[in-house]
DNA sequence: AGATCACTTCAATGATTGATGAATTGATGA
DNA sequence: TCATCAATTCATCAATCATTGAAGTGATCT
């Protein structure tokens, strides 16, 4: 590996409370959450779940595309207990894990739709 | 591709607003601010940022790792716009873009920090 | 101006990831 | 019980991604 520079010798005083408070299961889970969430097509069938509770066959109908694909998405986003599934007669529909989740994507997605920004407002924040 | 299902032919009733009312590039946008977020290291890097601005031999140094890794990661979040950078002499410090990334953070630590939840979770949220 | 320093960019490599068809599971209905 | 149907899992392939050393950039200092 290429060799640092020697700033610290320059002493940048340093508190690095909260960095260290966290432990490593913290932010490899938190980690994969975001990489879940990471993805347009996850994040597509995500919104979709939030106005309704829809079963595998009807979702993979709906765009276009295979089962296993879309049940494939489904299980990346179980695992990360996005969302929930449940049977009912022939049927598994499936749903958001709770109103967090809600939260969460309807926040990013708000955030995302706003128009570009001016250049200045990365100096005008402080 | 394999053939879907059917089962539309049963009457699933489907308010599909919500899902509509984003454009594309709304969730294109969203979905790589989360790709961004979903690596545990760029995690790690944003955390130290929260209480530290810190320039990118400071960050190389404390977690002894190369110059050129560290700089490629911070790429990834300038693009993002998570963090901003400052030159100052011959440092070039980096930041977080805002408070709300901030908050974004702490909120992804703390529910990723949680004890295991029940395997009754899911079927007691309704 | 020339040398040095901090950082960025380039290019190559190995590792992950997402999509997909085929095979499998497991519940339902005849 | 046997056939059917919805969904999952498996295995493969192409595409994307993170890391890294080497080369390049541009500001600072003498």
């Amino acid at each position: 590996m290429e060799r640092s520079p020697v700033c610290l010798d320059n002493d940048h005083p340093l508190q690095l409370r909260r960095w260290e408070s966290y432990r490593p299961a913290t932010y490899e889970k938190a980690a994969s959450v975001f990489k879940a969430l990471g993805d347009e097509a996850r994040l597509r069938l995500l919104t979709l779940l939030i106005d309704n509770e829809m079963c595998v066959s009807q979702i993979a109908a709906l765009n276009g595309e295979g089962l296993s694909t879309v049940s494939q998405r489904l299980k990346a986003l179980r695992q990360e207990e996005l969302v929930v599934s449940r049977r009912e007669g022939k049927h598994i529909y499936y749903g958001l894990y709770d109103e967090h989740i809600t939260g969460l994507i309807l926040n990013a997605l708000g955030h995302a739709g706003e128009e570009p920004v001016a250049v200045e407002k990365a100096v005008a924040r402080r």
